[in-house]
DNA sequence: CGTTGCGTTGAGAGGCTTCAACCTAGGTGG
DNA sequence: CCACCTAGGTTGAAGCCTCTCAACGCAACG
């Protein structure tokens, strides 16, 4: 065991667990007490990762399955030119496809904003955890199912909404995705992303995210310095991004 | 059984079958007669649809797993204004999301581009058919996978992509994915979709639309006149869009 | 033969990009 | 301890890619 995350078993309470894994499958079905235990152990040995480092490059033949325990990671495809697209971004409780292994090469890369807990499951544990523990399954499979809702969700951003509201769209989105895990703090987390990341993610200019984001601080929306995003007025962003959770699927 | 799909089962030779599903799940895997047997079977009582109608509305509570054995579909969302995003083409052979009974209500609705045939299929019957033929459920989880992959292709193409190139890139993955499941002629294929529906697709505008395959045109790369689409330059068609078909994860 | 949906064209406007410079903070080495 | 260096944030100016609005043509259809 590499490392040691939350509270012991003993002092878990029922969505209250400080693993972002148990927190994510609660926010889609109600584990019972050995199920959660299971879930717990499958975080198993965790590895620590630096920040700005590749955790998986296009090309390669998928290993095991990742899960992010802590910290902030993204998808990314790149062209030729250079320019690079982000496609995903990966908070706690968030795992990398779990059928993976079925692949012959990745289409895509991942890689870390800040400093990352994370662990590498082999798909032989986990089928195997999935067939003994049904909600477990139940949940993953969900949480498959949001991924993609959330891929769609960010087609529509990108496809059809201005860049203020692209912005204000993703910071909903990360605010009630890290509320979840317990990784928000009030309306506040911790957002390691530089304004060219942004660009990359919401198809805009560097140039342009910096402005649009004076805006959204000019109308008092929200604040982001030193890594942190806080939002001041959710309501107000949540309508001008025309932001609608559902797609999220979490239980109310 | 409403419909015959393709010929007998006699007939039948090894990815020349008809069935749209069986060729593209031998672009995946290798089928033994018994399997390409049950995906047969599975393709069971089919449903013909109008073109232009809903096969899934957004906030419905979901029913079977979709399967679309002819004709062309789409996911679409809403925006509350009016304006409307197209986030997957669904082609022959494609299926809506396996899991989707796992959730309380969709996320986003499906619509047909032409007439259809599809089939319902009872979440049981599917999950019957993946134990006992483990090489099908192995198919249709790369089938899934692909279509993730496809989604962050397209959020790469229309987040750093130009016009002409974003067109570009949808008729190259069109070809391809409807050359697997027999639909392509030549390099030709049936593509009922306006300029007002690509428009949507590719979060451009019609008129930009308009002028953009106006240009592809004029470069010699395409036709696109009633409703079937030629490419003509297949590899200039690739280059300008950047096309690299590994994300489709089709077998060589 | 009017209606309707779709494709086409023109003109003008604007959101966003590009290029380039400058500023600031944090880290590093002499 | 300061000077330098670098990454990232900020600002200005110019331009263009794409949008909006509006009109018109054409073919299918009842």
């Amino acid at each position: 065991m590499a490392f040691s995350i939350g509270p012991t078993v003993a002092t878990m309470q029922a969505s209250t667990s400080t693993n972002p894994l148990v927190r994510k499958a609660e926010a889609f079905v109600s584990l019972h007490e050995g199920a959660r235990i299971a879930m717990e152990v499958i975080s198993g040995p965790v590895t620590d990762i630096a920040a700005h480092s590749d955790l998986v490059r296009e090309g390669d033949k998928p290993r095991g399955v990742l899960m992010i325990l802590n910290g902030m990671a993204y998808r990314y495809k790149k062209r030729t030119g250079g320019a690079r697209q982000i496609t995903a971004y990966l908070v706690p409780g968030d795992m990398g496809d779990l059928d993976v292994a079925l692949l012959e090469r990745m289409d895509h890369g991942i890689a870390t904003f800040s400093a990352c807990k994370v662990a590498w499951i082999k798909p032989e544990t986990l089928s195997g955890i999935r067939q003994s523990h049904p909600v477990i399954d139940r949940a993953l499979r969900i949480g498959t199912l949001v991924d993609e809702a959330i891929l769609q969700e960010w087609i529509m951003n990108i496809g059809c909404r201005s860049a203020i509201e692209r912005l204000a769209h993703l910071f909903c989105e990360l605010l009630m995705r890290l509320q979840v895990v317990g990784r928000a703090f009030g309306n506040s987390y911790a957002l390691p992303v530089s304004q060219a990341e942004l660009a990359d993610t919401t198809g805009l200019s560097n140039v342009h995210v910096n402005r649009s984001l004076q805006e959204l601080r000019r109308r008092g929306l929200i604040r982001l310095s030193g890594k942190v995003l806080t939002v001041f007025d959710f309501p107000a962003l949540k309508a001008l991004a025309e932001f609608r959770p559902g797609y999220l699927h979490l239980a109310k």
